[in-house]
DNA sequence: CGGGGGTTTGAGGTATCTCAACTCTAGTGG
DNA sequence: CCACTAGAGTTGAGATACCTCAAACCCCCG
């Protein structure tokens, strides 16, 4: 297991605030751990206690809504932190964790970096804006949620994973979900979801191999209505 | 103008974590602003620089879907803050924000709070809660969003603003909202809003009085499917 | 007493959900 | 290597929720 100091997973998340020092004695404290395809991490009502870097893999932060369903809240990947709540709170945990790939993380007791969070203001003030920045995508779901139609929901669902995920060399999607996952990306039934897709496929705007999906006409998807 | 110091508003929000020199100082250079009913206080892309400290009234915090339809994010009352992201963030405003009653506040300017901001670990501490916070409500309405059908959105909309906001002496909500307002909550068409609503009378679950609203059988709103 | 804005109601069309049947695929054990 | 199976994916059809447009209504204010 590798050194928190030399990590170059930290550079993408708010570790990166924190000094030598301090990522010494959180190095010293953390715990390595892997998750297969489809584990659970945590789910609501559990507390957590501490935080999760992500070094490999991707996780979708999911909510039990009251009607049975799954609702994707946010994709997790590389150099992403994972319970970042529970570093201000001790309620316990509102959404469920679940890994989409193998994954690869560090877990770091609540307790250790606490201190340091307190006495840190940089540490501190870079979580806050990268909370900002989850409200503000958090806030921009709304709004789709409420006012756009599933087509185009759909349509921006894989735009944002084109682009915030990337591809692979061939230009498939790097994150491979089932039709169920993007249903609840979505907020829509699964053979809406489906259905959905086979139309892009049918109008050229993307092709499939097997589950993975490879974007043809990024341009045309934006304008979707 | 009152002083800082001694303001109650404040007990509500982070501004109570500044010690009693910081309120001095805030309070020395913070203005007193009125917004009459309907008046925009800031419009998306505005930059604010500073955040405003709510003594009185109630604003709704909207963004502006494609479609040209608001959405309301947020309502805000007595004691909130608002703009708190432009105390972390340089970007201009994400959101619009509107008196839906008279209001009173006071506007604290962005760099003369900066300083503390980043020197006293319980203020920036105690955002950082704040915001944890209305993250999870924002988490939850992309579930409802996503999720639930309109009817029993508008339900827990009437809910919501009772408990979180009150009722007068009469029992009606204290939040007097148009219908467009109501509909622009939930997510969905004045008219198709004003049906529910008139359904919920008709069923017995509330009544009206001009476009106030009282709750008569908040059990029943509860278990509306 | 005549607007004008907010509100209410009607009717028709569209989007979306649900249920159900069917196909495909990957994995399992013989 | 071949059934066999469980799960995911796909498609169809009917029911429902929701949206839109348009007309009527209702107050309040000048």
């Amino acid at each position: 297991m590798g050194k928190c100091e030399s990590c170059i997973v930290k550079e993408f998340n708010s570790l990166k605030a924190l000094t030598r020092d301090e990522l010494m004695r959180v190095s010293a404290c953390k715990t390595g751990k892997t998750f297969n395809k489809g584990r659970v991490i945590f789910e609501e009502g559990d507390t957590i206690n501490g935080v999760y870097c992500v070094k490999d893999g991707v996780c979708k932060l999911t909510k039990l809504s009251e009607n049975g369903k799954d609702q994707v809240v946010k994709l997790i990947v590389k150099g992403g932190l994972l319970g970042k709540r529970s570093l201000v709170t001790n309620e316990s945990s509102s959404l469920t964790a679940t890994a989409l790939t193998e994954m690869e993380m560090c877990f770091i007791p609540k307790a250790e970096i606490l201190a340091d969070l307190q006495k840190n203001p940089n540490f501190t003030l870079d979580v806050l804006q990268k909370m900002t920045e989850d409200l503000k995508e958090s806030e921009h779901s709304i709004v789709n949620m409420a006012q756009k139609p599933v087509k185009k929901r759909m349509a921006e669902a894989l735009l944002y994973i084109h682009d915030g995920f990337g591809t692979d060399e061939d230009g498939y999607l790097t994150i491979v979900l089932s039709r169920e996952d993007y249903a609840s990306i979505v907020g829509t039934a699964t053979e809406s979801a489906i259905r959905i897709l086979s139309q892009f496929k049918k109008e050229g705007l993307i092709s499939t191999s097997g589950k993975r999906i490879k974007i043809e006409d990024a341009n045309a998807l934006k304008w979707v209505e």
